[in-house]
DNA sequence: CACCTAACCGACTTATTAAGTAGGAATTAG
DNA sequence: CTAATTCCTACTTAATAAGTCGGTTAGGTG
């Protein structure tokens, strides 16, 4: 299970805006806290704000926040704004006796797509370890 | 979660030398029924054999054969020969408030870990559709 | 208005990995 | 000997990821 960096970043950034007191982050913050490289995030904050997760407000005291409250957005929402479509990928029909192989991927990627929508950056910031609501 | 060419290349190898019948099946029988470039399946059998997890005979009738029964072949067995070890990702200790998505990851390492060590090439050639004992 | 801050934007470069190829050498059955 | 078939290293090419660049635009403050 390959997690990018652009992913990473894009969550560990959703999630100090997560943790964050009410009110404009500006991105430098964001990049000293997470260590991230500055241009990069930049990058990505974009993406994330013109998927509509976030909101923006530039000029001095400007910054980013989350568009909705961090209860309400989940780790599947961010990824799949940085990721782009899951693009269904071609392990679809494999021939003969490797067939039924497809249903294992289908099973893995199940389990990982509900697992990533019942996470909300509200459980983040409040304590991963304890898990996520009726599981 | 990507799985790449390569991995799939060599599980769909293992399935149909545990769906053959018994006796060495050549590369190149492997490489037409599961529509595979044929040198760089060489490359991937090659792989398998030095890990021990099949066996091979050169010269006219050679070819591959498992070296245990398909029932005691795990895809995990098959996956780790391919993609080399784990090498702890470096998904261990964000900074701050990010910390705790750390575990999250964890937790789809396991299933995916958990999963992948119950089915058997056994079960793919029987037939996938059916889940694997206890879960 | 001047000036500073910080977001906005597309294109570009570089690094890493994946995917596949090449060219043979070594074995073995017949 | 010959043909089949594995064995082996290294190479090339394609794709993707990661990060950089050079600015532009908007907003607040004095």
């Amino acid at each position: 299970m390959r997690i990018s960096a652009r992913t990473q970043y894009a969550l560990r950034a959703a999630t100090e805006l997560a943790a964050a007191p009410p009110g404009p982050v500006p991105a430098e913050k964001i990049a000293v806290s997470q260590n991230i490289p500055r241009r990069f995030l930049d990058n990505i904050l974009l993406q994330l704000r013109r998927a509509g997760l976030i909101h923006s407000q530039r000029g001095p005291d400007g910054g980013y926040w989350l568009a909705r409250p961090a209860e309400e957005i989940t780790l599947a929402d961010v990824i799949m704004v940085v990721e782009g479509s899951p693009e269904h990928s071609r392990h679809g029909g494999y021939p003969g006796v490797a067939g039924p192989l497809a249903d294992v991927w289908s099973l893995l990627r199940e389990h990982e797509e509900t697992l990533l929508t019942e996470i909300t950056l509200a459980h983040i910031t409040k304590d991963a370890s304890r898990r996520p609501p009726r599981r």
